[in-house]
This record gives structure tokens, sequence and C-alpha cells, in this order.
DNA sequence: ACTGTTCTAGAATGGTCGGTCTATATCCTG
DNA sequence: CAGGATATAGACCGACCATTCTAGAACAGT
């Protein structure tokens, strides 16, 4: 009853999180995007109703594989592995793991705001990922304000694990092995709980 | 014998530069920037011969400023005050900051290359932060390859504190400061040069 | 007061962007 | 073997961008 398409919505968000990755939301142009996927510019709008739309669905699908390598392991209260899990996820998907890594959400929709539908995915997955987050915290014991609490675990199992990847992603080589090394240290030195001794004890030296 | 300037250099910067620490590359449109400083259009290409050569300015006013404040302690061999210097650095100068500390140079020049004389500047920045850091490895006393010791150097005397910092630089509120406690906790249980045990010493348990 | 240079001022230009429109091809269903 | 829904295909549109251009204003030295 209907023509078969030629172009999926996959091929079409593929082409947008790899022209980000490589060169800023700037460099995804609805034309650079269709040239990519060889269709013409219309097609695009078959699927998505405009350009910010496309560019929040990369979103929720860069952002969902990270969520669903993450939130596992933050579930079962494992900091160390989550922060370790980061390294083979970045390795394997490279230009998702570029398209997140080097912009921030609010940079991307400059102009128009995307459509309701996938505003809320964008939230949902924000806030599954921040209450695994919570969970885990809640799992391995805190030590300060729960402002604090989060600000920790995020750093120590995201920020931290993603700086050091960073500059490895952006070149072209591998991932070095002591890239892995360095994140085991860290958790190996800096709890996300900073062991009970009394006050805060992270005052340093 | 000329009419005096009413827009200096330093005007169209600071513009160009809150432009993008707010909005990032894509807000700083000649238009925005000359509307920010109340001039015509026209008035930027009596100072600068492209978009580019504004941009390029103005990541080098910014990293210059970083410099200012990294390299002499670098230099000093003071890794844990340089990491701790950030944060005064950060908060006095908020734009520069979030400036820098958002965007890649790479996708500031998406399509054209900025000046040569200020490309050369850039380079000539970036090197010399480049060399501090490896005169700080030196003093320090290094530990693995050359290029092992330079990643974690520049992991915990720049990346580390500015994920510590960046959440605060992108919502409005101060910076809060278990930042800072956090920065010295992470220096005193991370050493640059990771201490004489046999071997590398940091795999973790 | 005049001159010449350097600036402001903002309209004009050519190119590209996001988005729409018309025409045509495809292929499942009946 | 049609009918018609859904796709491709790409020209087209108005908006906006970086940059250029023309006109006039301001000031230093005479």
């Amino acid at each position: 009853m209907v023509r078969t398409a030629r172009y999926s919505e996959e091929h079409f968000i593929d082409a947008a999180t790899a022209l980000v990755a490589e060169g800023g939301p700037g460099a995804a142009t609805m034309q650079a995007i269709a040239r990519r996927v060889g269709a013409p510019t219309g097609s695009i709008y078959h699927r998505f109703e405009s350009r910010s739309a496309i560019l929040a669905a990369a979103w929720n699908a860069s952002y969902g594989s990270l969520a669903g390598v993450l939130v596992p392991l933050l579930q079962a209260g494992s900091p160390r592995e989550a922060a370790l899990a980061l390294l083979p996820w970045a390795e394997e998907d490279r230009q998702r793991a570029r398209f997140l890594l080097q912009h921030e959400p609010v940079t991307l929709f400059e102009d128009a705001p995307p459509p309701e539908r996938l505003r809320q995915e964008m939230e949902k997955l924000e806030s599954e990922m921040d209450g695994a987050f919570r969970t885990c915290i809640a799992q391995v014991g805190a030590g300060a304000s729960p402002e604090e609490d989060l600000a920790r675990a995020k750093f120590l199992i995201f920020d931290a694990p993603i700086a050091i990847i960073r500059p490895h992603l952006l070149a072209k080589g591998a991932i070095p092995t002591f890239a892995g090394q360095m994140i085991a240290e860290l958790h190996a030195a800096v709890p996300l709980a900073h062991a009970g001794k009394r006050g805060a004890g992270m005052r340093a030296a």
C-alpha cells in the first residue's frame, strides 16, 4: 500500500551525529545531513519536523546508549565499575561519545526548541540517569549534603572519566591503556563517600 | 589628524566572548556583536578582518588570561596551587571561563581559519602552556612515559578541576566551597608522580 | 577655517540556511 | 493489475548571515 522507504530515521540520525561529533552543531546543516546520507533535503522532513528534531533525536540516541551502560551499574551500587564502563562504551561508539562529550545540550538548540515529544524524552533520560546516581549514593552511603554528594558522584563516575578520555577521543588514535588505570586509581584513592573520618575528612594536607 | 575611535577592539572582543559564553559560537554573529556594543556592523571591520579574527582574538584573550594565572605556578613546580588557582580565576572572570571551558577551539572556526597573525598567537599560547606543564612535571618528578606523565598532569591540574567547576559555571549560582575541597582532596589522594611504589603502582584494588 | 585621514553609520550584496512545494516514482493492498 | 498512500527528488522561498560599499562625521595639524 505504500512505497518502501529508502532512507530510515536512523540514517539521518547517524549522519547528524557524525557531523556534530566532527564539526560541532553548526556543521550539521540540513543540507550536510542530506548530502551525507545521499538523500534530497526534502526527504528529511518526512521523518523529522525540524532541524531541532533531528538534533534532539541524535542526542537521545547517544545519551540513551550511555544510560543503557551506566544506569544498571549505578543501580547495582558499583560506582567504580560504572566509571570504568565508560571506556569500552566510548571506544565502541566513538561518534556518539564525541557527540555527547563536547557539547552541552544548551548550545544544540540555540534557536528553535525541539518538539515536545523529544523534549520529554530528553528529560526522562536525564532524570533516569539522575535517579540512578542518587540510588548509587544511597547504597554506598553518603557523607555530606545531598547536593555535595551528588556533585561528588557525578564527578567521580562521569565527568572525571570523561575528562580523561576526551583528549583521546578528539585525537584520532585509540584510547591508551593508562586511561583505564587512571580511572581505577582515582576510584581507589578518592572514595565516593569519603570514608568515616570525623567531619568532612576531605581537607587536604 | 584622525577621528577618535568610539568603540575599541576590547569592546568587540568582550561582546563576542559574552555571546559565545552564553549561547555557543553560533550565537556570536557579527550583527549580534555589533548590537551588543551598540555599533554598526561595518565598524567591526575597521578592527577585525573577519569573524574568525574576532573569535580568535577572544580565544587568545581568554586563554591568555588563564595562562597568566597557571603558567607561573606550573613553572614554580606547584601543581596543587595551580589547580586551586583555577577557582578564583573562574569566579572573577566568569565569561572568559565559560568561553574557554565549553568549546573546543576546533568548532570555533568551522568555516574560515583565522588570520595568520592570530593563529600564531594561539599556537604560541598553547605551546607556552604546554611547556609549563612539562617544566612542572620535570620538577616534581615523573613516573611513566612522557606521554602518560603529561596526560596525568593535564588531568590533575586542568581538566579535573574544570570538570568540577563546570556545572557551577553553567548554572547561574556561585561556585560552592566544596568544589575547592574536592580539588584539594584530589591532589592529596592522587599524586602527580604516583609515588615510588614498585612498578606503576596505580592499579586499583 | 581648511584639509586629510580615520572613523561611524547603515544600506546593499551575494550566498547559504531552514523549511515548503510540486512533480514523480514505488509498491502494498484489494 | 490497477489505486492510492507514502516515499523520493529537487526546485523554490523568505530570512539571515558575513562582508562590502557609499556617505558623511569628527578630529589633529596647519
